[in-house]
DNA sequence: AACACGGGGAA
DNA sequence: TTCCCAGTGTT
């Protein structure tokens, strides 16, 4: 495996770092995204939060801006946490039960930054270990339950495998194997440096595994949101709770997420700033979250200038492209005239702002 | 053990 | 479209 891995590891951003700050960052960036997604952002991350002290001493509101559009939201107050429990301490624990300790890591990723970045021998089980193991071993039982199998023989690898030797470069090996080979559809077996030994590909079961326990359905809400301007093209955004979806990020207010679409009338009371012109906008803003699909609208009005109301701020169209969520930005394109993706420099082209086909028949 | 929690890239 | 990604925290 090591020898597969040192002529064909891919070439990645945090590779070969020695900083445990930059392997802690790198690692909850990637959790439940590609490493597509990551890369970018990683880079601009550093440059603006370029130690842990830098990071420990940084408003959140600049912390959430720079995580805007990267979702689970819950990692970058997390981050900001441990950033500050780390400087306090004076600097990263250095094993895996004092890593699990701090916010925002788990088992996994405190055995990955235990591996890569102090060396210590333990596998962070991910969905590619799971993918590798589970084929390898021929494991049928569906996850997440098959967790339970596949850890302890994902620990027995490292002992056998990498015997005191090389724990960081074993664990990235397999997740290089599951990126690049042992891949979720179409698994290029023929490349593999362990074909001989796969159980799942004995028996030519491979591109069947792991199976998965079936997942619940997506519920559909429906939203208003109101967007108020001021003289000078400002807009009125809200702080969203801590805690919850979109926790501590900034929103376009508007009425509750409910079951049943929102008429303006019924929305009204819900408008940011009373005594305004709403007009409704044509068309529909979708997202599409892990547990459900919300279809939103927007009203829009002109408003005087005044001070924001308690826990809004007014903003340029430009700051609030890039501090909002996506889920958000997707109303922008909805305005008139429309505040899409390429509002400034760019004219790049306005994502999903599907008009109101589908079948969602409007009010 | 089951849920809540985003968003994007690839097939 | 659907799948799934270097998962964590809460209930």
């Amino acid at each position: 495996m090591l020898a597969w891995y040192d002529r064909h590891r891919r070439t990645l951003p945090w590779r070969g770092e020695d900083d445990p700050y930059r392997i802690w960052l790198s690692e909850v960036m990637l959790q439940q995204t590609t490493v597509a997604a990551v890369g970018p952002r990683y880079a601009r991350f550093l440059a603006r939060f370029p130690d842990v002290a830098a990071l420990a001493a940084a408003a959140w509101e600049d912390v959430a801006a720079e995580w805007a559009g990267l979702g689970y939201y819950a990692r970058a107050r997390n981050l900001h946490a441990a950033a500050k429990a780390v400087a306090a301490r004076g600097g990263f624990p250095d094993t895996e039960a004092g890593l699990r300790e701090l916010p925002g890591i788990g088992a996994y990723t405190a055995a990955a930054v235990a591996a890569i970045a102090f060396d210590r021998p333990t596998v962070p089980v991910d969905g590619n270990v799971e993918r590798v193991v589970a084929r390898l071993m021929a494991i049928t039982d569906p996850l997440p339950g098959a967790r339970r199998l596949i850890a302890p023989v994902a620990a027995r690898f490292m002992e056998q495998e990498a015997p005191q030797a090389r724990p960081g470069d074993f664990v990235q090996a397999l997740f290089d194997l599951g990126a690049t080979i042992c891949t979720p559809r179409r698994p290029a077996c023929a490349l593999c440096p362990w074909r001989e030994d796969c159980r799942a590909r004995q028996e030519g079961i491979q591109e069947s595994l792991p199976a998965k326990a079936p997942k619940a359905a997506r519920k559909l809400r429906h939203g208003l949101h109101f967007l108020a301007r001021d003289p000078a093209g400002r807009l009125l955004l809200r702080h969203r709770p801590p805690e919850g979806l979109l926790g501590g990020m900034l929103e376009i207010p508007g009425a509750p997420w409910r079951e049943e679409p929102w008429s303006l009338d019924e929305a009204l009371p819900h408008a940011p700033l009373p005594g305004l012109a709403w007009a409704l906008r044509p068309g529909l803003a979708r997202h599409g979250f892990t547990h459900m699909d919300l279809d939103m609208r927007l009203a829009e009005a002109a408003a005087p200038a005044l001070p924001a109301p308690e826990g809004m701020v007014w903003m340029t169209p430009e700051a609030a492209l890039t501090a909002l969520p996506t889920a958000i930005r997707r109303l922008l394109p909805l305005a008139d005239p429309p505040l899409a993706e390429g509002a400034g420099a760019v004219a790049s082209d306005p994502p999903r702002a599907r008009g109101a086909r589908r079948r969602g028949t409007s009010p």
